[in-house]
DNA sequence: TGATCTAATTTTGAATTCAAAATTATGTCA
DNA sequence: TGACATAATTTTGAATTCAAAATTAGATCA
């Protein structure tokens, strides 16, 4: 197929995009120890680049709660602590729920579709327990969802918390009876889609979020106490 | 009175960052023109500091949507456009509700009482039609109700998708209807959060945000016909 | 031994430097 | 003149350098 549109530029992306880019994976699968810091002079020569372009990076991922800084001090990864969880899966959800709204105003029949397959597979890797997978297809059908809204504000707001809660992605620990739950949700979710019932679709998504805190924050608890990490 | 904590240590912002407040105001309140260049020698020379963390700032504030990043071309400070304020304000709407759900929660007498005063200021501003005044108690109304929610990264995401906004605050010129109509949803705000009915100050709020929206979006059009800027 | 002070080393923050890219100015020719 | 090509200049991106701060290692003494 040919480019639809002179839309995709040849956009040369900057080093320190670049990056960004490179070091939100490793952050976020926990290559980066959380709580550790940041080996700048390893990441250099990892990259081949000098500290300049990778000190431009980490303000980025700074600013996007990824990493902290502490003057004179170097940079930190953060972890996930509970308080955050607490605080941002309700904005998350908020946003979900805007989504899931926006969604049923645009999305297309095959985008529909699209989202209806996802969730089979969502399903058979339930069924055969396969957690790695049955996460990324998820991801993937809260995205499609996201870019069904239209949106592209909303789309970086989510994904940029997204990331953040990612980290806690070990959370993967969930309960068979957790699980369950969110597979249900998730059939309201497609059949609501489907109905393009904006009202129920952005409900189901905050309460999906709202368990999803839930089970979260008591797997942290479970794992260091009730006290909070840094 | 003395520090009542520890809680503020005395943290030395590091250069960067100061350059990030510093250029913030300057780009809302126009002085750096909207759509025009970044002027990266003159900031280096106004502000006395070199390249490095002037272009660190930069990056940072791009990746907040106030500026632009060009390959190998520079800095471009943003304009708002149509499309910009149709996406932010619902976003923004969602968010907001979401404040006044929170803060309905956990709001204090003394912070009431605030904002009450803070809403009898705005209307005196409104009656002597002090634009400028209006809008600045507006949004420490606004930014009250936000704090009241506790919680920081709703915070934090409020004030980058308001600061967004506030670049378009020469959208200040309400008609008179538009600004009577503001100052009755914001006696509903008020009234609101004295009731401390969450689900109504939510509702009314991503009312305030969609009319605020549609106002904003007609004097864009006015101002440059239906086309859109860059 | 171990607590405390001092010196050496490393790391950090920010200025400077330098090559590559883009822009502007100049020259050529129809 | 004005379209195009070429050279000079400026700007940008990123590496390097350098001073200040923090960390580590070592020395001194109770």
């Amino acid at each position: 197929m040919m480019q639809n549109a002179p839309a995709q530029a040849i956009t040369r992306k900057s080093l320190h995009q670049e990056l960004v880019d490179r070091l939100q994976p490793l952050i976020i699968s926990g290559e980066l120890t959380p709580g550790s810091k940041v080996p700048e002079k390893l990441l250099c020569t990892r990259f081949g680049v000098s500290r300049t372009p990778l000190r431009e990076a980490l303000k980025v991922l700074a600013s996007d709660g990824l990493i902290r800084l502490e003057p004179n001090r170097g940079a930190w990864v953060t972890l996930v602590t509970i308080g955050e969880v607490e605080e941002v899966f309700p904005v998350l959800g908020a946003l979900e729920a805007l989504s899931g709204e926006l969604a049923c105003k645009s999305i297309t029949t095959n985008e529909i579709n699209a989202v209806r397959r996802l969730h089979a597979q969502m399903i058979e890797s339930y069924e055969t327990r396969d957690l790695d997978s049955y996460f990324a297809i998820n991801q993937k059908i809260h995205r499609a969802i996201l870019l069904a809204a239209r949106n592209d504000t909303l789309t970086t707001s989510c994904q940029a918390l997204s990331l953040r809660m990612q980290r806690a992605r070990y959370l993967a620990n969930m309960t068979e009876g957790r699980w369950y739950a969110a597979v249900q949700e998730h059939e309201n979710i497609l059949k609501f889609l489907i109905d393009k019932d904006g009202r129920r679709l952005a409900r189901t998504l905050l309460d999906h979020m709202e368990s999803k805190r839930v089970s979260v924050v008591q797997w942290l608890e479970a794992q260091n106490g009730p006290s909070e990490p840094v």
